[in-house]
DNA sequence: TTTTGTTTGTGATATAAGCCACATACTGAC
DNA sequence: GTCAGTATGTGGCTTATATCACAAACAAAA
């Protein structure tokens, strides 16, 4: 944990982004992906309203998170589908690609480098790693693997700015250190630990067991 | 969204579980993750705060989440590993094995069913479905694949608590309602979109690209 | 015993997130 | 133009979550 204390507004340098809290930033994705929707649909315009309903919120939520980054829409109207969703898009820097790179290539890992789902959102698997060294030079889903040495000039050579983690939980924090290490600042963690990283990276976990293990609690306590 | 308004303590009943806020549940099985990590290393006993370090969060607010469920620790001493484990696993229902159905057979739902990670943790999956009627009777993963108009009976049958469904978004929403229509109450869900539950149905959403879609923010905006 | 050093459990407080409600602004009909 | 209808943007409030900080409880040493 970290940059807590220095939250308070910075002098007034830079038009610091006006501190926009994490929760809202998670939330953006969302909207984006209903306009687009909407946008396939070819619907022109949408409401707070009709936004709240897709995503089971209401419309004062999604009106105060865009309320953040600017004014998009026109009282009595709502919000014009295509103005907004390219906005977002901009916001969130998905108007351009992602290089990533997956450390890990089991069972896991290989899934990944062959997921459909990353490319057409703009996140493109650049590099592979693994630390067994009998690995290396594989080719698994057309990326040669590599050894873990070379994070530091490929992630440099390839503009990674992404690492997918992929590796068991034991050697996690040490790929994760390494990555932070040569530069990435945004890491994909599916193993089931919680990292360490220092401040300015940012960590996303993936944990579809976690998840399972709450809700039983909900199955075994049906009251509440 | 719903039992919001029959929050304040239900006259008194059963001993209603004192009605616990969400987040904590959610970190419970995190704290049994690192209490198991102890216990193979045959730690006797750990403090709030070494739990705290290995977990990223501040001693007190482990020890909040844990009064939620009683008083396991001693003054000056910390908490007994093996008896905060069990209790921890006993409170969210992980003493016990519980019963899944995986829904769509697609690339995903295969990786899901042949997925290692679930059955250690006593999560089994049962029972395989996929709207696709010429995939019914193939075998994956050691088992049939039905179709999806034997959900009801299959659920009760086999005793299934918890779904997890990885068909595509559009097919998504009509197969969760099959589910809750068959009395399944947990959902796990890999589709790319906000489903609609009524109340007393827990949704958990796995989105790896949603997690990239959030991240790529800080990576454009690197002063926040 | 008594004392010293810990660490829990929890009221009280601080911070954050969510929602309400309304003035404001825009559209379209007449 | 004017009026009726609608939906935004946001200040202010409510609710939820996190943290503080300290009395109480225990262990170990003297």
């Amino acid at each position: 944990m970290a940059s807590i204390r220095d939250n308070k507004r910075r002098s007034s340098q830079v038009p610091t982004t006006e501190e926009v809290p994490d929760v809202v930033v998670q939330r953006l994705p969302l909207y984006v992906r209903v306009l687009g929707r909407f946008e396939s649909n070819n619907v022109e315009v949408v409401s707070s309203e009709q936004l709240g309903v897709r995503l089971n919120m209401t419309p004062a939520q999604i009106r105060k998170d865009l309320s953040y980054f600017g004014r998009f829409g026109k009282q009595g109207r709502g919000y014009n589908v295509q103005h907004l969703a390219s906005s977002l898009r901009g916001i969130l820097g998905l108007d351009v690609s992602w290089n990533a790179a997956v450390l890990g290539m089991g069972r896991l890992g290989r899934a990944v480098v062959s997921y459909p789902g990353f490319e057409p959102e703009g996140f493109r698997v650049v590099a592979a790693f693994d630390i067994d060294e009998r690995l290396t030079g594989e080719e698994i889903g057309g990326l040669r693997v590599q050894s873990m040495r070379e994070i530091p000039t490929t992630v440099l050579s390839r503009n990674v700015k992404i690492g997918i983690v992929t590796v068991p939980a034991i050697e996690a924090q040490s790929v994760i250190d390494m990555l932070v290490a040569a530069g990435v600042r945004s890491v994909l963690n599916y193993a089931p630990f919680s990292p360490r990283v220092p401040d300015g990276v940012k960590v996303r976990s993936v944990d579809p067991v976690l998840a399972l293990q709450s809700m039983t609690y909900y199955l075994k306590n049906p009251s509440v």
